[in-house]
DNA sequence: TGCGTTCTAGAATATTCGCAG
DNA sequence: CCTGCGAATATTCTAGAACGC
């Protein structure tokens, strides 16, 4: 009996049992040759198993054919509960086949690891899921709180435009105070100041009562009028009247005592204005006239088309017009978009009116007046000083 | 007889009961085959059962053709006639049929149910929870990924908001250098202009009484009518009310004589301002008051409550006043609370002595020269009228 | 043999058997009555069982022992000594005991439920799994929403963010034409304004260039000293100095054949200004220069100590000079970085010459009003320049 | 590790019991 | 009472597992 290559013992051991003819008397194979059978099943087991095997118990040895895939071939009358003795016991197996020894090796002996992919693998399986969730559970927890955070964080977002809303708001609202606060400056500046760069016709008679009474008792009817129909013409009423004093020897005389006492040189400068021009045109150059006061076309385009190049502005003799500021402010507004209606404030035509007969008398009353020093209504003085309850800390300008 | 495959015992002994011969007084098909009849029961169960199974009982038998699905075929007079008992006993099932042992390996014993809803549930509720579990996954994969994306972009607002911070601060402070340059600037304006405003008294004589009734009890009226037309007319009859000094011989004389002090050129102002009503209160009608020079009440709710209708504003008299700006620049302090302390500047004491001083020799001088009516360029009204295309509603300033 | 209760049949037979004395040759119970003992286990199989049990295998016999829990008890010398085969078989169960037959009811069959262990078990871990996963979904789901909401959220912070950095972009637009246009405007104003400010010297030879002489070779050296040690005697010497054209009969005569036609008044103005200086340099002391429009070092150091005094400010002349706002805003454009270049505008030589062109005839006409020169309190201009550390380049324009 | 032995358990079928219709 | 079926048990075959070699 020898076992050659690597065919479990048993399966040689078994193999020579039935193959024996010795032991035909209790084991042999079946009439086929695909099968064997044991005949007295008590006395195999006792007197021929331990010739073979460790044992004599018939259980170790269907064991063990079972463990390498033996059947037991069922006969109709199993169960039958026979007085005598049982029937002959009959196992197969595909590969245990007489005459076939060399099929042996195909036969495996078992190995317990049915259960593992099944019963184990369904454990992992739940393990995993378990960890997994889990996981998923944990994580959901970060991202939970994670989303708070960001809620949190996004409502101090809005928190914090709201706030940057209200200061821009806050800002819009001083700016639009400053500019209007700017256009009636300038409105007013203009109406004291810009006038009277316009020509200024001397009052030959002197008599500027009288020239007074002219303009408001006399003339004034007359060049009201116009200026409330139309723009233009309120303007050449203009403004200042001025009187050349390098004429005037007395008011030379007098002129020169100021000037020792200031330490300046005096110059005289005679105004013509595009409104004289205009009215006036033979009198007044036009070179002096685009130089100094032509303040429409050309201002208009050099502060629309350069603006930044206040140079050439002020290199043009119109840019000194106080039209230009009036002029810069518009395009503020049209980049803006923000105080066109102010624009319209100067526009209207009541506006021009009142504007034309106070532009009389303001110029009247500047022509002659620049030059003096100025003081501060009390009142207003006052007015600042008791009616700014309101914090302006932000400002930090402090008061000594 | 041997019964291979996976044929339960109960099968092939049954079909071998049915097909033996030997056994049909007892047990056998019907004539048609597809069904098998047991004939006498009794015998049968004692008999023949126990040759093929454990048992000698019909009721096990049953059992087990009921257990593989066959059926009791029951005779139209089983429950009529009940004398004739004993009566043979018929089961079919479709795959037992005469001749077609091949068929015997579709029939199936019935299990119980129990494991298969069991196991079977188990390994679908696994590769459910499992897929879902996976899904649940990838959910979270896809908002941990939203979730640092929205954080980067939290983050980036809150740069963004930084940036708007420090921007606003800025804007604050060039607004807060604007507003202060402004305040300066207006101080030096009005300090040099703003007065030039009011009325001026001519001051030599001291006769007020008498120049106001010429400037306003004479002559306003007249020119007030033209300026009825526009919009206010009581504002035409404006703010300053030049009288030329020039008649005045005496005047003209103190005049000078302050000139000679200071170095500055005399000028005579009229005052119907609060300031004039206060120190003579008497002479001064309360009508020319507000009509003319209270700045104060007149001009306050004038700019305060009607911030927009410029118009007006400037249709009053008050509201040429250089004051208007500073009331102006007072309301925008007031309402950024920004600037307050600026306000300080001009409510000390110390600059009331001063302005006080300042007052009078302003007033003397424009006493000497306001007179005039102003009037506006029409150019630039026209420009501002049409050269503003711009929306600029974002500043609620409305036209009239 | 009886068997009440519910005592499976196989324990009562099993009792009985062991019991039965008639089978102490086969069966029986030990000598401590606490197992039981099968003495010849072929005959007790084959001779015994049949006659309690539906089979005569004695494996039945142990795999029904073994589903009742009884072990079998294992011998020292089992599997030892093989020689001493068919040793008696020995198997106990802590019910089984001798003499205690009401034990027996507390065996109990193994019933497959090594599934109900398993199975069950994992039916409930199936289930709290699936439980997990869902309540894991749902809130995945919540999440979700969150996300989506966070994520509209801060789309909406971006849209207000953007919103506000054009609202702030505008108003930077609004503010930068507003600083241009008061830069301009002040420009203008000092150009018009400021200058008369200056003590004018009537020229009444109306000979310019010999005025320019008079003025920084003459006069200058001596009110420029006080300027420069002191801050505000300089102011002293205003402004504007007026010459009343009614003296003059001629002059007045032209005047009015002017004003009859554009209705306009003539004003003289006498300047001198720091143009005829730069045009005429060897004839201007620098001293004089820098005094009075040198506004850079002396101003900018002035207004650093003093920023809030404005009051000082306006008690002091020279604050009221035009010059101040122009540190300021140039303070505010240095600081800001934003229009720094608009300073150089005044700085440029250009303008210089410009403005000396523009001062000549500005001067001539301001020459018969203004009589005082202005300075700007060194104080105030020093605060401007070291008072504005914010940062403006936002401010994006440009120096030509 | 693989194989053998033994004990025990799993699984399928078988037998029996009992109940519901 | 019979039929059909659930359920528990029984029987049989096979497998798992522990242990030893």
């Amino acid at each position: 009996m020898k076992q050659n290559s690597n065919v479990p013992a048993f399966l040689t051991k078994l193999w020579t049992l039935v193959e024996d003819s010795d032991t035909n008397e209790f084991i042999s194979w079946s009439q086929e040759g695909n099968s064997f059978l044991v005949m007295n099943e008590q006395r195999f087991a006792k007197e021929i198993l331990p010739k073979f095997f460790k044992h004599n118990n018939m259980a170790s040895f269907v064991r063990q054919l079972n463990m390498y895939g033996f059947r037991k071939v069922m006969h109709i009358d199993t169960g039958i509960v026979k007085q005598e003795r049982d029937g002959p016991v009959e196992f197969q197996h595909p590969y245990f086949k007489h005459g076939q020894d060399d099929l042996l090796e195909n036969i495996k002996r078992k190995v317990s690891n049915a259960r593992p992919e099944d019963t184990k693998i369904k454990q992992e399986d739940l393990s995993n899921i378990l960890a997994s969730v889990q996981n998923v559970n944990g994580k959901q927890e970060s991202i939970d709180s994670r989303l708070n955070t960001l809620k949190r964080d996004n409502e101090g977002l809005w928190r914090e435009i709201s706030d940057l809303r209200q200061k821009h708001s806050q800002q819009q609202q001083i700016i639009k105070k400053l500019i209007q606060f700017i256009v009636t400056f300038v409105q007013k500046n203009r109406i004291m100041g810009l006038k009277r760069k316009r020509p200024i016709l001397l009052n030959n008679n002197g008599k500027k009562p009288k020239y007074i009474h002219e303009i408001y008792d006399e003339p004034p009817l007359e060049h009201n009028k116009p200026s409330v129909s139309g723009l233009k013409n309120a303007d050449l009423t203009d403004d200042v009247v001025i009187c050349d004093v390098t004429d005037n020897d007395t008011e030379i005389t007098e002129g020169p005592s100021i000037m020792d006492q200031s330490g300046d040189v005096e110059i005289v400068e005679v105004f013509d204005s595009n409104t004289v021009s205009q009215t006036d045109g033979a009198d007044n150059p036009g070179q002096t006239n685009s130089l100094v006061f032509e303040p429409e076309e050309t201002t208009i385009s050099t502060y629309d088309s350069l603006p930044t190049s206040s140079v050439l502005q002020l290199n043009k003799p119109s840019g000194l017009s106080l039209e230009d500021p009036m002029k810069m402010m518009d395009s503020i507004l049209n980049e803006s978009g923000a105080i066109s209606q102010n624009i319209n404030l100067l526009g209207k035509v009541e506006l021009m009116d009142y504007l034309d007969s106070i532009d009389c008398s303001l110029e009247d009353f500047q022509a002659m007046l620049y030059g003096k020093q100025f003081s501060i209504d009390p009142d207003i003085l006052e007015f600042f000083s008791s009616n700014c309850p309101v914090n302006l800390r932000d400002f930090s300008i402090c008061t000594a």
